[in-house]
DNA sequence: GCAATTGCTGACCAGCTGTACAGTACACTG
DNA sequence: CAGTGTACTGTACAGCTGGTCAGCAATTGC
């Protein structure tokens, strides 16, 4: 090894670099020379550690979903404050879990899935025990549950520059629009249900047809 | 020109087949030989008539920008309908919209702030009339009410995935999770406070700190 | 000690990339 | 008729791509 530490292994250090370029350009945007030279190694190491680069993208997702699953324990991801705590991981990793969604890696969309179920379990018992409230369609509402806590991740960017926040994945950014957040999924944006009865007469026409 | 009208004007059958292939694989994993080669003509063609391939990615965000806004007429934006229209948009150009908005481009940026700004004006105007109800921080609520309402768009595969729908631009697909989200913005998901007041904790434990 | 393993490199390769360009076919205009 | 412009093609090219390989240096195991 070159000092006492050499701050990361190598490997480490590939990984991490890939995750960054990964998330801000896409896979198929950085090749395996812009990895290394980041990670301040020879291409050719890449190959050794990883095989192909379709090896270090699979790395990456196992590693950012290992990220997500084993941060706060298995638990965590039936109460809001273990979303929340997925939602505040670091910058790189939110931008390529965003991707990883998009470009529908395998990994992410069983972890997305898995979110759903434990989501889906963690309101029918909050309906049981009466602090949600209960809805007509408990999957579909637990989706969208799930697809809104995860669109920051998406939308990130926009959302801070909209809000004229400095750093996309500040903490306090995170902060004022999950306020936002968790004030709709608490009292609602519509007062009355002149949209919900819209949207029934919308389906009602559309099975006429 | 070749038969009595050609199908499309090979332009048009360029940018279109750019659009379903920039939205499945991303920009840079396209190349312009395999936009061509689905259009039909030479991959010559392509630079003659777009210059470049970033010319040609131009081209597609002004195109879908004017979609979206040209559809139903600016002030469509000023009501649901006009945004649920945006998301019953055809499948590639959803796909491709989904990835603009990820990738940064400032097209699709300036699309979002305008949508985020309507939006405000639209939920002011709501909460004048009674049918909206007041928010605590309006601009960070329109802009998490316009990208939930655009996070189908980025997680519209895992959506239909989870809800077992076969297709994901499926019109069926988006009417059933949209039920799920109108309920929710009109209704909440949770009975009580709990949430709200535990998000304020964590704002005054952050404020100490 | 010495052999095996591991981390790591530079040189090399075939193939694909975006782009340039000369040239063809065809429609106009004068 | 020549002249001009436009849609379109095939070929060519420099540069970069992912991947291979032989070999060096340090560590490990015996």
């Amino acid at each position: 090894m070159r000092s006492d530490k050499d701050d990361l292994k190598a490997r480490a250090r590939i990984r991490n670099a890939a995750l960054e370029l990964f998330g801000a350009e896409g896979v198929a945007g950085v090749s395996l020379r812009a990895v290394a030279t980041r990670a301040g190694v020879s291409h050719a190491l890449v190959l050794h550690h990883f095989g192909s680069k379709e090896g270090l993208r699979k790395e990456c997702d196992a590693y950012v979903v290992s990220l997500v699953r084993g941060g706060p324990g298995v638990e965590a991801l039936e109460d809001t404050t273990g979303l929340a705590a997925m939602l505040e991981a670091a910058g790189p990793v939110r931008r390529y879990l965003g991707r990883a969604f998009l470009d529908g890696a395998p990994e992410a969309a069983a972890l997305y899935d898995e979110i759903v179920d434990a989501t889906e379990r963690w309101l029918e018992q909050g309906v049981a025990e009466g602090w949600a409230r209960p809805g007509e369609d408990p999957r579909a509402r637990a989706a969208i549950y799930v697809t809104w806590l995860l669109a920051p991740l998406a939308f990130g960017e926009h959302l801070s520059r909209v809000l004229g926040l400095p750093d996309p994945h500040d903490l306090d950014a995170t902060l004022r629009y999950s306020r936002a957040g968790v004030e709709i999924l608490t009292r609602g944006v519509f007062a009355d249900d002149r949209v919900l009865t819209a949207w029934e007469a919308v389906r009602k026409e559309r099975r006429a047809r």
